[in-house]
DNA sequence: TTTTGTTTGTAACCTTTTTCACAAATACAC
DNA sequence: GTGTATTTGTGAAAAAGGTTACAAACAAAA
């Protein structure tokens, strides 16, 4: 077992190591090799069984993993066998999209409170999510036990955000506002970045019709 | 110039400059070398200077890169430069959220229609942009000289949606559904899994929290 | 014209990530 | 038991990505 600094490539993969796992639960698989696991899921089999030395010696040699085992220990690694209270700061059409998202609704993140700055909104309801005042931020971050806050503001105002969010204490970020955010400390900021994502994608949708001009 | 295969990484980056050069162009400078684009920015000037190598040569030595040329130059490389046909497949809160996205409304990305097998959605509006039946995908996909999709429908469909997709000639497919999916041919497909990212995002919480216990 | 200062483009180097390959461990058949 | 078939865990190799450092190119001042 490994003790050095985990990449968040590794961690990302984990993730999806767990949701293969569930899969299989549910097909009723007792067991499963690397080998089985990286060939229906289309992932390498070095690679899983090196992600997982990372956290300890989870197989058996000659037998492979036991899935449900496996699924509870990637769980706790991955913090999710606690609950955590998301606060969505923005209450556009996107804040309220991410409200009712699955992944949010169907895990263990609970999303406790949108917030905004436009009085129109505030004290509406999205699902049971009550659109707060942002000034009343840090007071419902400390009451409500907030430990992950999501930014879903225009550009402009997403740096300030995040300031307010640190200062409320919150140690994980994640941002959909397009633009890079600096952060203060030892809070974990992940940005998703639509812009960029269709931008790339553009590139390559350029490069096909480009090498189809050349045929 | 080289002319290896650029990497996603390369195209991601390039994006990030183009949103850099637009900005500097708004506050009216003319120039800009890599090292002062890098400070002002937080990159690295020798990643930039490579990255736009892949290219061409764009700098001048001495003077450093001309803004407009250069924001010129990236459009075209990214494909900016022609206007582009998306289609969302799925008209649920993120998908009709993502019509009106300011990624895509701001931009030379035209949402041109939404689709959805539930008949309770098609035939309604979400600004401009009508619901379709998903029926009559390839259809429409053929009259509006679709070019872009979007999958903003739950995971268990996923691959159903994007083979149809496929098969309607589309290149590049964005995927907002929680899993992977496999491709065929030489189709372009990026995937935005926020349970991937939030997953990740838990791992080092639970991190923080734990070095906090152990202080 | 020459010198000085700036900045690019890139080769060389370093780091990180992925893949390969195999000894060590286990199960199971005989 | 012994032998055969699996499969893990992990060094070592390969590939990909990022950084350093500097010659070559150019501008501007002397």
């Amino acid at each position: 077992m490994k003790v050095e600094k985990i990449s968040e490539l590794t961690t990302n993969r984990l993730s999806v190591y767990l949701r293969c796992l569930n899969e299989l639960l549910v097909e009723g698989s007792r067991t499963v090799s690397s080998d089985k696991l990286a060939k229906r899921f289309h992932l390498n089999s070095a690679q899983i069984r090196k992600d997982l030395a990372c956290f300890g010696e989870f197989g058996v040699r000659g037998v492979g993993y036991y899935v449900e085992e496996l699924r509870d220990h990637l769980q706790k690694i991955l913090g999710l066998n606690k609950k955590h209270q998301v606060a969505i700061i923005g209450a556009g059409r996107l804040g309220t999209a991410l409200a009712d998202y699955y992944g949010f609704t169907q895990t263990n993140f609970d999303v406790v409170a949108l917030f905004d700055n436009n009085e129109s909104r505030i004290g509406k309801k999205v699902g049971d999510v009550e659109i707060f005042d942002i000034k009343n931020f840090a007071k419902l971050v400390k009451r409500d036990k907030i430990d992950v806050a999501v930014i879903a503001v225009p550009a402009a105002i997403a740096q300030s955000v995040l300031e307010r969010i640190t200062k409320a204490g919150i140690k994980a970020v994640m941002n959909f506002a397009p633009t890079p955010l600096q952060v203060e400390g030892d809070v974990k900021l992940k940005t998703v970045d639509l812009t960029i994502s269709l931008e790339s994608l553009s590139y390559f949708l350029s490069q096909t019709n480009n090498s189809n001009e050349n045929n």
